[in-house]
DNA sequence: TCGCAATCATTAACATGTTAAATATATTGC
DNA sequence: GCAATATATTTAACATGTTAATGATTGCGA
């Protein structure tokens, strides 16, 4: 019979340890701006991909559908971005960043590339990518 | 000027991603149990490591206080662990798992070893290793 | 020993995660 | 063209994450 692994090598929790210590010093950043990472997320897909339906952000955005229809709400609300009706199909809606929205990647960018640049270097650039590599190939894991 | 990576190669998300993935096959066991992934943790600690001071248990389940004030106040009402008082200094307080707490460890040990060990096959125990390490290396980000 | 800073834990308030149910619109089969 | 089914999203309900404030107790220094 299979054994437990000791809790110190649980994937699991060293995957929940390794995001909160990356999310440290990008949370910092992001409280002056007034934002969580969830919603500074969605601005970040928003501004490299356009204007998306729900489903399609949510999946570049790894949210689940009902977090981000709050979230997608209360940025609304604040004039982050807009929500329009689809042409041909009223069941979808596209949401947009608006010039406000885009201002605050604008001007939180250069901080944030310098954070990823830091546990980029911190890594060593190919421990980086090889991270990047493996968290992939915990997909479909049936 | 630095630029922001694209949200594909995004570390952030794609730890969120490895998680979601990782859990997925953890969490439908654990519903059979009424638990969830924290209440597991918990558990999983306590047996491991015996009785423990809160901050301790925290540390070790990667929960913070808060959260775990509220989890094992649920838990010990349904008497899955104890809290006991300690000897000398009464701030604190000493939570130590139940007999109904180990049967629920026991009844899902060989099952969660499987899931382990599945993830483990599928990386390849090589990688498997070296991602933990990795990951373990993201600490202390200054 | 009195008072005050330090420590440990909980509570409060709000945001998000998670699953199930509800809603609304589109599409399909008859 | 209508009922049944499928699709897209939201709402509901409860658990957890996160930060700040509060409570409770100890230990230290005047």
């Amino acid at each position: 019979m299979k054994q437990l692994p000791s809790t110190q090598r649980s994937l699991p929790i060293a995957l929940i340890r390794a995001r909160e210590n990356v999310m440290t010093p990008i949370r910092q950043m992001l409280s002056e701006s007034g934002l969580t990472e969830q919603q500074w997320r969605v601005l970040r897909v928003l501004d490299e991909h356009g204007a998306l339906e729900p489903s399609q952000l949510a999946k570049h955005a790894a949210l689940l559908l009902p977090s981000q229809t709050r979230i997608v709400q209360s940025m609304a609300q604040k004039g982050l971005l807009e929500r329009r009706e689809h042409r041909n199909d009223r069941r979808r809606t596209v949401i947009e960043i608006t010039d406000a929205g885009q201002a605050i990647i604008n001007d939180n960018a250069a901080k944030a590339a310098e954070i990823a640049a830091q546990i980029r270097d911190k890594l060593g650039p190919r421990r980086f990518e090889t991270l990047l590599d493996i968290l992939d190939d915990l997909r479909d894991l049936e």
